[in-house]
DNA sequence: CATGAATGAGTCTTCATTCAT
DNA sequence: TATGAATGAAGACTCATTCAT
């Protein structure tokens, strides 16, 4: 029975990886069920067994790959030392992860922001427990007197998220690319952190 | 002749605007020509005389409200004196063309995003004029010795206005506004300012 | 007046000319109104000033050329002597005037087959007005002794005409000809002329 | 899984012969894909399980009846002896094949020529592999001295292929039948036949 | 669990025809 | 008469989803 639970686990990864693959490709709307279908080397209707409907497979997707996102920069950040190493540390592990995954760069890029439409109800619980690694390590530097107290954490994490993103994006649909993308993230870092800082001299 | 011209100028208008309504409640895919035709009050037919297809609906859309931003932004900043005024003023301004009109929000936060996927060859320069009224403000800056040298304005215009969008749809999407846009915009342009311009003290 | 008169008939005739063209080009049903009246160099809605819709455009091209048609195929035929002359006439006649005009031989050979449905009810009195001018001639060699008294003329008139349009069918539609119509069209009366002939030695 | 493949050509056969009644009765350009759908008993989505579109179905359609006309002609003449037999046995299976199906009679006359149009590309093999079957019967005539050596093979098949359907299409689009088809098919080919033989007291 | 043939609702788009000017 | 912008009915085709095997 372990061997059939593991070989379905198996078949539900190749189907969201297979609908990464496509999504990425295409976008979702542009994807048909039939190509993930192909792309896992399962027949369609076997999709339906894992899946409500294509919607599902996208928000699984999300889940799963945000879930892993999640624990893999938990442990990152909890190997640093200051609440500022701590942001350049997010910075850099945010972009090596998604820019070392072309696939889930398109989607989270793209799909994404799409999706907001579709996934209204969809309370992103998970996208907010990413981005408050941020806000921890903000408010963690507030308490300890080296970021500034008049910085509000839960405006900053968005805003330094959304820069990163920015840069990603062009980064990942420009196809001649100007900047070094660590570069780019360590230039975009260092300006935030002069940002937030508090004055050494005063 | 000159009503008549006005007329069918009106009809184009009345159909790109009744799009923006469209797209920005259902979403690009989600949206039915029909829809824009209803709300637009033309028969179906008559938007394939002003437009090629569905997708030129959003292309012509982009293209209309994008040059009107531009010319809106540049009048603004040209008022200003300094660069770092610049930047404040494109933050506000930003922010209040966006958020003043709702239906353009939703399409240029959530569509365009999406459709980079089918305007791939469609190289928005429209776009990147826009953010180079940015680097326009920072490289005259680093000319003056307010912005600090090492900084990349093809970078940091990026970070800037992906952060500035971040928030705005965060803003745009969330029901219960926890924090005030315009405090939220005040707030990151001025960390953006502070983490750029040159140390006074040094 | 008259130059109305005579303008309005130029107009009809303009399209009619321009209906053949397009007819010939595209088939009736991939034609577009629209096209008739750019080739036509008139208003689309001008065209219904003269016909009822498309297909009474058809309609009248087809009267109007079977009728120029039939005068000149009778003018033709009246000058020769014999039954057996008036079908070798009849063949050179048929084949030159439809081969003279490419686009009448195009509309002649695809759309009359195909409108034969659409126009179920549309009796094509002229086209047997044309073929009787066969039947007249045999009717006259068989009184005459020429032509075989168990002949039909009913029958024969069709096959000849069958066996003629075949030919030029393949010589409209073909683009390497390998027979010259001409020597085909000889060849093709001499079998008939001899096939329903009276054996002169019995 | 015989069954399922006997299933499987039975529901292309079933839509092959419903779109032949569907096309006969209205022409290929008035039928609806959804007519033939709902004749063939089959969700209009199946149609296009076996067919790229509707075009594709008539060229499925000509090729499948070509086929067997072909095979059943090619199998009634190699019984004959003579040439001048091959020819008149030719006459009446192509007669009695047509007339038969009255469907496909239809389609043949009046749609083969009309799609000409769009099948131009379409090099119509099938119809051109069917007409040589007389001209092979022709030579073979000339070659044994029956028939006269200046006739053009090439030539006289089509006239009497023309002959022959015009005569049909006449019977079968005039609802009261002056002739006997039968009759009028032995007039026709003796025409011929006398026509094209050698004269035997010279 | 797996399959994939079948379904049929749903939509963009075309184009003959109309009618206000 | 002439125009051509506007209409809107109509249809080919797609594809997510189901279900008998």
């Amino acid at each position: 029975m372990s061997i059939k639970e593991g070989s379905t686990d198996d078949k539900k990864q190749r189907i969201v990886r297979a609908a990464m693959k496509v999504f990425a490709k295409k976008g979702f709307y542009n994807s048909r069920v039939s190509e993930i279908a192909r792309e896992a080397d399962v027949a369609d209707g076997t999709i339906y067994l894992y899946f409500k409907n294509k919607d599902d497979i996208l928000i699984s997707l999300f889940e799963y790959e945000m879930k892993k996102m999640i624990a893999y920069m938990r442990k990152e950040i909890e190997k640093c030392d200051g609440p500022l190493e701590r942001l350049q540390v997010f910075a850099y592990t945010h972009i090596s992860m998604i820019t070392e995954n072309h696939d889930w760069a398109e989607v989270i890029q793209v799909e994404l922001r799409q999706s907001a439409k579709f996934m209204r109800e969809y309370v992103n619980e998970l996208y907010i427990e990413y981005l408050n690694l941020i806000s921890f390590a903000i408010k963690e530097g507030q308490e300890k007197g080296i970021i500034r107290k008049d910085i509000t954490p839960g405006i900053i994490k968005r805003a330094f998220v959304g820069a990163l993103d920015e840069m990603t994006r062009y980064w990942v649909l420009s196809t001649r690319k100007k900047h070094r993308i660590s570069d780019a993230i360590r230039e975009i870092s260092d300006v935030f952190i002069e940002g937030i800082k508090v004055e050494k001299e005063k």
